[in-house]
DNA sequence: GGAATGGATTAACAAAAGATAATTTAGCTA
DNA sequence: TAGCTAAATTATCTTTTGTTAATCCATTCC
C-alpha cells in the first residue's frame, strides 16, 4: 500500500518533513485512478477531499449562469488540489474537477488532514507553507492581469509550463488566460508569424 | 501608548483573541502618521514591515519597465498590509505603497511578529486564518478576471466597495481593474447611460 | 481673481477581442 | 479505410479597448 515511488512523491509537498511525520497522513490516504473525463470534484459538493496527482492532468472549471464552462486551472504530476471554497470556508464547492488525460491521485479525508496537522507543529508549520506558495501563485496570476497583455500572458504560459501547454486543449488554455478560444488561435497565429 | 480605540481595532485581526493574546503585539507596534502621497514601502525594500491602517487611504503600485506606474491595490481602514513578496518569500519588494489621504496606521517588524507568534498557539491559528482570507480574496480576484467583463468587474466593485470607489481616482481604479483609465471614462458613460 | 496643475473626459484612429458561423484538421471509431 | 466527431482555425462583422492628443474641469496656490 505504501510504496517506495508514493513516499518520495509526498516529500515533495513540504520542507523538513521526514517519514514519521507523513505517516499517518499516508496510512489515510488513498491511491484512486481515473479515466479522462471523470469527475473528481462537483459543483454544490460539501465532502472534503484533497487530492494529490501522482500522475495525469486534471483541470478545475466553473459553469456560468449561461450554462458555458470556464475552465480555471490546471493541476498535474506532483501538484495538490481541492475546492478552495469547500476547504477554506466550509462552503459548498464552486467548481468541477475533471480529468484531461488518465489520471492517478491520492486522495485523504480533509477532516483527518485537519486532525493528523493538530497533532504535529511540524505538519503545522507545513501547512502555512502550503498556503503562502499558493497565495504567492495567485498574487503572481493577478499581477499577469493587470501587468500583461493576452498575449504577453499566452507567452508567459508557454515559456513556464511548456509540458503543460503541450498537454491541454486550446479552448481550455484560452479560459485560464482570460480570453477565448479564437481569440488565443489568432494569438498564436500572431506569434508564429513574429517569429519568423 | 496603548488606547482603547487601537485596542479595539486590532481585535478585529482575527478570530478568538484575548487582550493577553495581542498584548505583546501591540507593546511592539507603533502609531504613525502620514500626509497623502508618502511612500510607506518602496520596492527594493528589505526591512519587513506589517502595517494596519487605522484611518486613510493607501495603494500599492507596481512601475514597469517602461516606467509607468500600475496599482495592484488599495488598503483602507482595518486592513493590514505588507509586501507579499518580502514577508512571504524574503524576496525584495516589488511594489511601492503610498498614502492618497492623510493616513494613521500601526506599524510593526515582521520579525517581532514571528517570535511573538512562535509562542502563542491562538495566534499562530489565526496567521492560517490571515492567510486564508487573503487567500481567499485572491482568488476571487482571479475569478473576477476570467469570468467578468471589465463593465462587470468595475460594477462588482462599485457595488463591493462602493465607499471606497468614490475616494480613490479613477486613474488607479482602472489599474486595480486591469484596463486603462480612457477605457475605464468610457465604461462609466455607457454604464450612466444604461441607467437613464 | 487668475494662473497653474493634474485628473477626467472626449475625440480620432488603430489594434485587438468578442460573437457567430463556416471550413479545415485531426483523432477516433465502426 | 471511410465516416464521424470535436477541436482548431479562418472569415466576417461588431464591439471594445489601447493609444495619443486635445479639451474640459476642479483644485490649489500665489
Amino acid at each position: 500500500m505504501i510504496d517506495f515511488q508514493k513516499l518520495k512523491q509526498l516529500y515533495k509537498l513540504g520542507r523538513d518533513l521526514s517519514f514519521s511525520d507523513i505517516q499517518d497522513l499516508l496510512k489515510n490516504s488513498k491511491a484512486v485512478s481515473f479515466a479522462p473525463g471523470e469527475l473528481l470534484i462537483k459543483e454544490g459538493q460539501l465532502r472534503k477531499e484533497v487530492f494529490w496527482v501522482r500522475k495525469g492532468l486534471v483541470r478545475g472549471f466553473r459553469v456560468t449562469e449561461k450554462g458555458e464552462e470556464i475552465t480555471t486551472m490546471f493541476r498535474w504530476e506532483d501538484q495538490a488540489f481541492a475546492s478552495p471554497n469547500l476547504i477554506l470556508f466550509d462552503e459548498p464547492a464552486l467548481q468541477y474537477f475533471e480529468t484531461l488525460e488518465p489520471t492517478e491521485v491520492f486522495k485523504i479525508d480533509y477532516d483527518k488532514v485537519q486532525t493528523i496537522i493538530k497533532n504535529n507543529p511540524k505538519l503545522e508549520a507545513n501547512r502555512v507553507i502550503i498556503l503562502q506558495n499558493t497565495l504567492k501563485e495567485a498574487l503572481q496570476r493577478i499581477d499577469s492581469f493587470l501587468l500583461l497583455s493576452p498575449e504577453e500572458r499566452y507567452l508567459d504560459f508557454i515559456r513556464t509550463n511548456p509540458d503543460i501547454s503541450n498537454r491541454v486543449p486550446n479552448k481550455y488554455l484560452a479560459n485560464v488566460l482570460g480570453i477565448t478560444p479564437v481569440s488565443l488561435s489568432r494569438i498564436r497565429k500572431r506569434v508564429a508569424s513574429k517569429k519568423s
